[in-house]
DNA sequence: CTCCAGGGGTTCC
DNA sequence: GGAACCCATGGA
């Protein structure tokens, strides 16, 4: 078992289930999880982070997973006396922080979370692994890898009932295999260049590419927008992302969706939608 | 039966 | 460029 003090105020319910790592399970005495063939169970007493089954030869593997090597206090500190609306979704949900996940893995699981809805992403990754992953001793299953993926078609991943998203799969599979996307190479890019270039997979775009480059390769600039992000960062942000944010605004942007998640109404264009759809045949 | 879920590709203009 | 429509699933 490893421990790990000072985290800087980490919440691991928030953080593990707020829809940026989608493979923890709360469990009685914390949360269980499986990250690069390595099955943990972790939990906070304090500020000190206890990890169960972990190998002290890891230490470095799980102080970079959960990005204990950047200072959340004087990040916090920063956002908040940098911006007054900030500084209230900061303090909204301080204990929510950035993941740095295993790269093929973040970059299958938000394929599949296009379109889709938290629970079934879950079900469909665990669905993955049992499959395509490899049996650990502790028991569950690890991730798969994409050399193994890329074997296969769509219609093999048929079991996932992903829907479309399998073709996208395999195509993400096939050049990570190949090299053809390549975690170190993109790490070394300027941020626009390894976004274009995770863009080449097809099932690829600016949304889920920047989640990746967030959730997965530290680049803390990277700022995951959708329709809705879009429309809360007008209501909050009228005159732009604040200044304070530059360099971090993806750390920022989980402070910002979780505050706008929890006082933005969701659908506020319903009716309009409604007044202007088409008749449909009657048949 | 309809709507929706932290999108993206394709096809139009 | 951007708007409309399609894509498969499954839960509400």
């Amino acid at each position: 078992m490893i421990c790990v003090e000072n985290c800087g105020g980490l919440d691991l319910a928030v953080t593990l289930d707020c829809g940026q790592a989608f493979r923890w399970k709360s469990v009685s005495n914390g949360w269980h999880g499986i990250v690069e063939g390595r099955a943990v169970t972790v939990w906070m007493e304090g500020d000190t982070l206890f990890i169960d089954g972990a190998e002290e030869s890891d230490r470095d593997f799980w102080v970079r997973y959960f990005a204990l090597d950047l200072d959340y206090l004087a990040l916090r500190q920063r956002f908040c006396s940098g911006n007054k609306k900030l500084a209230l979704c900061v303090q909204a949900q301080p204990g929510i922080r950035v993941l740095r996940q295993p790269f093929f893995e973040t970059l299958c699981t938000f394929i599949i979370s296009q379109n889709n809805n938290i629970p079934r992403i879950r079900a469909i990754v665990e669905r993955l692994c049992e499959h395509l992953g490899e049996a650990l001793p502790q028991g569950g299953y690890s991730f798969p890898t994409a050399e193994k993926m890329a074997e296969l078609t769509a219609q093999d991943l048929a079991f996932l009932r992903a829907g479309w998203r399998a073709e996208y799969l395999i195509d993400a599979a096939k050049k990570v295999a190949s090299g053809e996307v390549d975690e170190t190479a993109l790490c070394a890019m300027p941020m626009q260049q390894a976004k274009d270039r995770l863009m080449t997979i097809k099932g690829v775009g600016p949304k889920v590419a920047d989640c990746v480059l967030l959730f997965s390769l530290s680049f803390w600039d990277a700022f995951p927008m959708d329709v809705w992000m879009k429309k809360a960062m007008q209501q909050l942000f009228p005159r732009g992302i604040p200044v304070a944010c530059r360099g971090y605004a993806g750390i920022a942007q989980q402070y910002i969706f979780d505050y706008a998640r929890k006082n933005l109404s969701r659908s506020s264009e319903k009716a309009t939608k409604k007044s202007t759809q088409k008749c449909k045949p009657t048949n």
